[in-house]
DNA sequence: AAGTGGTCTAGACCACTAG
DNA sequence: TAGTGGTCTAGACCACTTT
């Protein structure tokens, strides 16, 4: 009748005694673990054991592992907000220029987008699906893949696919570009407007995690989408994938000069 | 020199590979790995070193692990499209309950909020951050802590923060409600709009992997946000963490009777 | 009962970082 | 050089699922 004791594992318990201490402040953000072979001795466990808990802790993005160093407890994450405006048919002019303080037209220092592949037509299930956003055949596309940077880290990875007709020649080939989404703009004469934009989670797969430098498995936000002409002609599908903790997506319902309501989120 | 070390471990490498037979078909979409021990002997290395090369892939979402019966490649997974209207002040109905297909207002059988815990005026941090969002001090807050089901298995966890004073009786206890947003514009006599919304990732902590029944580190979906009156008074901030695998927000800006562009992308 | 994955031990060697 | 975490082996026992 009693109910029967469910077998907690002992590395998860030793995982919530660790987060506890955390917590509690015992171990404040910013501070040292006791080593391995001290957290051993000290829960009489196996090291393996001890590694386990501490795995857990850091997917859990609770502490930080500093190879050769030791194992720290996490700070808060400082994240980048990027605005969208819900109310109209926005300009396309790439999400994180449109969010960047510094000049976007000269190119901002901070931001960095590499092109590191072009390809045209494949056929992968991600192709297609490309395809049918497009209401074309992935025969007419080429998909271009891009890291993006913020400052000196890879920030996200960015997969665009567009008409081979409307390709410009700034993006056919693997190097640094100023912004993938002007330079289909710029060399297509057209204004790109948004048609949708999607978000959601994932975690990274063995590609994403090794361009991002990332564990595979890592939080991603998803942002996906089609742009089109302002007639309405879907021109460009793009699906990025953003380190999670380094990005928020905000968006505003009130008017600017509307009373009352509260600040934007910024960093944090 | 020859080359000498052997930079990539033997477990990364072993996860690449199979990761590759996946990706060829040699190991199709529904199929069961070889077992445990039939690929150590493959690979001439020890169970655990087999471990960590599933233990990686697993996270990846790349196969799904089914305790004492085997290892199996993942199907592509279905979604929970939400439209978000990114065009007006929208009434906060609850994002679930705007996208479900079935009935809102008599309750939908595949929706299900279950009331975990009501605390009042914690003092946390993410309580700050609430009471910040709002404009109040944490002593005048009561928090609410959800699990939202769809269908038969959790879809997200939610914490509610919203003015003591406010709080509808049926979201004092923990048990069954329908939804809560409702609950409280119903019982405070008011409308509410979307003020902000926010969307991020992260990895799920201890706490939410244990509500969600996911490996801490999960990929979740964050949305976050606050509601207020017409005339702007924040009311409520929610900030809800979904199965990062099984949702997704889309905003469109095109207008519905607009010519061109695509179709909202919905589940898959 | 047999086979699967889950946990844990004991011990070894390696790679990285700091002093 | 000393200390940290990273990888790997060999072997054991357990829990879960199917037959």
């Amino acid at each position: 009748m009693t109910s029967h004791r469910r077998t907690i594992p002992r590395y998860l318990q030793l995982a919530r005694l660790i987060q506890e201490r955390i917590d509690t402040g015992e171990f404040p953000v910013g501070s040292r673990l006791p080593s391995e072979p001290e957290l051993c001795s000290e829960f009489e466990v196996n090291r393996l054991t001890i590694r386990e808990a501490v795995a857990e802790l850091e997917r859990a993005a609770a502490i930080e592992i500093r190879r050769g160093i030791g194992t720290f407890v996490r700070p808060p994450v400082a994240r980048v907000s990027i605005a969208v405006d819900p109310r109209s048919q926005v300009v396309d002019i790439g999400s994180v220029h449109a969010s960047l303080a510094g000049p976007v037209d000269g190119g901002n220092p901070d931001f960095g987008e590499l092109i590191t592949a072009v390809r045209h037509g494949s056929a992968g299930a991600v192709d297609e699906e490309a395809a049918r956003h497009l209401g074309r055949t992935v025969d007419g596309l080429t998909r271009v893949e891009t890291v993006v940077s913020l400052g000196r880290e890879p920030w996200g990875v960015s997969s665009y696919w567009m008409p081979s007709a409307l390709l410009p020649g700034e993006l056919a080939t693997p190097g640094r570009t100023d912004n993938v989404v002007r330079a289909l703009a710029g060399s297509a004469g057209i204004v790109l407007e948004y048609d949708w934009r999607a978000f959601s989670a994932i975690g990274a797969d063995i590609g994403d995690a090794d361009a991002l430098g990332v564990p595979a498995g890592s939080p991603l936000l998803v942002r996906e989408g089609v742009s089109g002409t302002p007639a309405g002609e879907p021109v460009l599908y793009v699906r990025r994938r953003i380190h999670g903790e380094r990005a928020r997506f905000v968006l505003n319902f009130r008017q600017p000069g509307a009373t009352g309501g509260t600040a934007a989120p910024d960093a944090g």
